[in-house]
DNA sequence: ATATAATATGAAGAATCCTTCATGTTTCAT
DNA sequence: ATGAAACATGAAGGATTCTTCATATTATAT
């Protein structure tokens, strides 16, 4: 509760010019860098501020402190995540558990593609679990899975379908994450994508 | 890679006599204190020994180093736990999904009983995850599931035993972790525990 | 061309933290 | 009772890290 790192989390100085736009990339691939060679516990932003080939000080120009830099990272991922729930799930085109299946295969493909970045970001969890962006993005996912189940299961009782909304989301993401804390190859990649789509979908099929 | 944490992490001298037995006791019981209220982040041996009443060279007359302590605690709980594994899904009278969906009662609930703990260690995990005993740990795991997939899926072939195996108890732990991560009521748990039971045994049902 | 704002620097201060070790105390076997 | 082994202590060394700020450099508008 005390923690000093969730006062200051949002930006600094926003950048004006042309260079320190590219500064701000450079620090976050930088970062990135760092977190997937070196893990969180060896995250410091003299580190990142050496593999961006600046000072550290012009890190602290567009960051408030390390915590920050996590942040903001896992804030870009939760992005990206959400961006493919969106465009997955709400193809009204496919039937939902076919763009289930699909929505699984995406997620686990790029949990898996960058491993280390992932596990080290939920290493760094305790930085900004209790972050308003953290619930705030777990709420849009929410209400995007809710319209999902309105059409996966148009019969079930809203309650049944808020709680089978809710473990699907949990199973998929924390599956998922687990999954990719191990180094995995294509085929089982694949496969395990596939046995989950399985498990989420013949529960789903079971409820109606 | 580079990292001292995993050179020592066995225990440094042993309690010979009752007073460091007590010790011993003691530190790990102020150890799970610490974590509880403070988290990973805060978690000295200094703090340790202050809240055991005892000063920090006692504790490191047991503890090589502040991981082994959080790996000590780590490695209880999967005693714990893999005890729990091994009784419920070990009890041959009853069918082996009602095991199944006993273990995921049981096992919700302590996540949940001793969350703040629990959550606190999965943020230490960067200390032990690539562990002797963690791979132990979950080898022991798999060969328990493996005798209960025989008996739950006995016509299925080998290859998707072992898949779903694998799947279901990584659906499982993972859940209950995420799960516990926000402080849940009485009733959550039950209905939450029934759903990802429900979940597990529609798919083990689909596979036979 | 020049003044002003924006940007970049990195040495140094301050705060923690991990761990050791020389010393003191307690227990136990004889 | 006594010597040895076990146990307990906590100040201090060593190391790392976060962050700031006074100064230097670069860009932009006029």
């Amino acid at each position: 509760m005390a923690d000093p790192a969730k006062a200051a989390i949002s930006s600094r100085r926003k950048p004006k010019q042309a260079r320190s736009a590219d500064l701000v990339s450079a620090i976050l691939e930088a970062a990135i860098q760092v977190l997937a060679k070196e893990g969180v516990r060896r995250f410091t932003t003299t580190r990142v501020a050496e593999r961006a080939g600046v000072s550290v000080g012009s890190v602290y120009q567009y960051f408030p402190n390390k915590a920050s830099i996590l942040f903001r990272l896992q804030a870009d991922e939760w992005r990206e995540t959400t961006e493919m729930l969106v465009n997955i799930l709400q193809d009204t085109q496919k039937p939902p558990l076919e763009r289930l299946r699909l929505l699984v295969h995406a997620f686990l493909r790029s949990e898996c593609d960058e491993a280390e970045v992932r596990t080290a970001l939920n290493d760094a969890a305790p930085f900004y679990r209790d972050t308003p962006e953290a619930h705030e993005t777990r709420s849009t996912a929410d209400r995007i899975i809710e319209v999902f189940m309105h059409e996966a299961l148009p019969t079930a009782p809203a309650s049944v379908r808020t709680l089978a909304g809710d473990l699907v989301m949990t199973t998929f993401s924390s599956v998922g994450k687990q999954f990719s804390e191990t180094p995995r190859t294509e085929q089982e990649i694949h496969s395990y994508s596939e046995a989950l789509a399985d498990m989420l979908c013949s529960y789903l099929a079971s409820l109606n």
